[in-house]
DNA sequence: GATGATTTGTACGTATGTATA
DNA sequence: ATATACATACGTACAAATCAT
């Protein structure tokens, strides 16, 4: 059976709806019935419920008391003040980085770049999004600060249904890829002030890429 | 009964429960029984695993699977990672503050900041502390980013138990309040730059304050 | 190392508050 | 506006795992 990844049923649930609504299979607003997904996933409620409270205090879910939860509702002005705040912290983690990557940190950071240049090459969209989320999750880590690299990454996880789809636009992975190094450059070279400007300029140019995704996508029905 | 604030009882546990740890009541490390709590506050064992479970995220307690939950003990090491994302996300605020405070936002801060003068001269570790933490909430309210000012009100609220007692150092009052001062000259006159590394070194010299009690009410540091 | 005690994890039942007719 | 239906919040019971002996 499935008994592989979190011990408990909470913590399994919790990391399968979160996937569920990262990955779009739960959109935005979608009503989390208890029951339903206690039936779903073949176990009571209870361990249900945890999930549910454990998502909401991670943002992903609203949980409304007495009222049931829904998986969370990002409104234009709240997905601005995400992609705000991923862009600040991600560029104090660059910030940091530059100060404070080992030798061989920075050699992995190099080397991830390189090889996302022939995915950029490639044209393979998904390849290179996966190369990303490692190449950005190299860039936390290197800031050597748990505390920030959890929360940079818990925004990234929050912002990944909205920019799932960026790196279909033409020529993104190329933008993309060029972004990414002046941000290396940066980081190798220990300039502080530079990384950090790189990364926000960057985080910055992804955002406008999403933007222009949304509103051409949108349009079709939410609920009025 | 009380029946005063959060409308569940899983919202007043968890608030209970909060204040009790920031306030020291519950030390780090103490053992957060489930059923000693429900009896302790008079209901059942399902209201106070939801709370704890709640508390977990946000970093308060410690929820070790099938061992139960400790109020969250921090290392020196997690202890330098919180005051170094506490300091960057301040400084980041401080700057998007200088930014974009609006007028009449900035007078309120202006005068915040003259009050606590008044209170320095004063003496009154109590009311300074009290005014200290309107003063940096109107600076990330001054933001303009309600992720970003979440997040520093939690590690503000992560970090209380060990801020607790520096305002009794002598002197500290008064040098706190001059380093205020450089940080609203900044975020007032529009200065991002400044605003963003007065306020890095005002929590950095609040850390090396804490982490001088610390060294002497504890004796010994680091754990082998 | 095995056994008993304690505590957590999960299931299930009931009552109350919310939404709907 | 009242009543009805239903989902949630909470309590309670049992199972399973950890710990103490």
């Amino acid at each position: 059976m499935d008994e592989a990844p979190g011990r408990t049923r909470t913590e399994r649930l919790a990391a399968e709806i979160a996937e569920a609504i990262v990955t779009g299979t739960l959109a935005p607003g979608h009503r989390l019935d208890e029951q339903a997904l206690a039936d779903q996933y073949g176990v009571s409620r209870t361990p249900v419920r945890e999930a549910l409270r454990q998502l909401g205090t991670s943002g992903l879910v609203e949980v409304r008391p007495r009222r049931g939860a829904v998986v969370a509702q990002v409104t234009p002005e709240q997905l601005a003040e995400l992609f705000v705040a991923m862009g600040e912290v991600e560029a104090t983690c660059a910030r940091l980085a530059a100060q404070s990557m080992s030798p061989l940190e920075r050699r992995r950071l190099d080397a991830l770049h390189e090889a996302m240049g022939e995915l950029a090459r490639a044209g393979d969209p998904a390849a290179y999004a996966e190369a990303n989320t490692a190449f950005h999750g190299a860039i936390y880590a290197g800031a050597h600060n748990a505390v920030l690299s959890d929360f940079a990454l818990s925004l990234r996880r929050r912002l990944q249904p909205y920019r799932e789809a960026q790196f279909r636009q033409a020529g993104r992975l190329a933008r993309s890829h060029a972004e990414h190094a002046t941000v290396v450059a940066a980081i190798l070279g220990g300039q502080a002030a530079q990384a950090h400007a790189a990364m926000l300029r960057h985080v910055t140019l992804v955002e406008s890429a999403v933007e222009g995704l949304l509103g051409r996508e949108r349009g079709t029905g939410r609920r009025g």
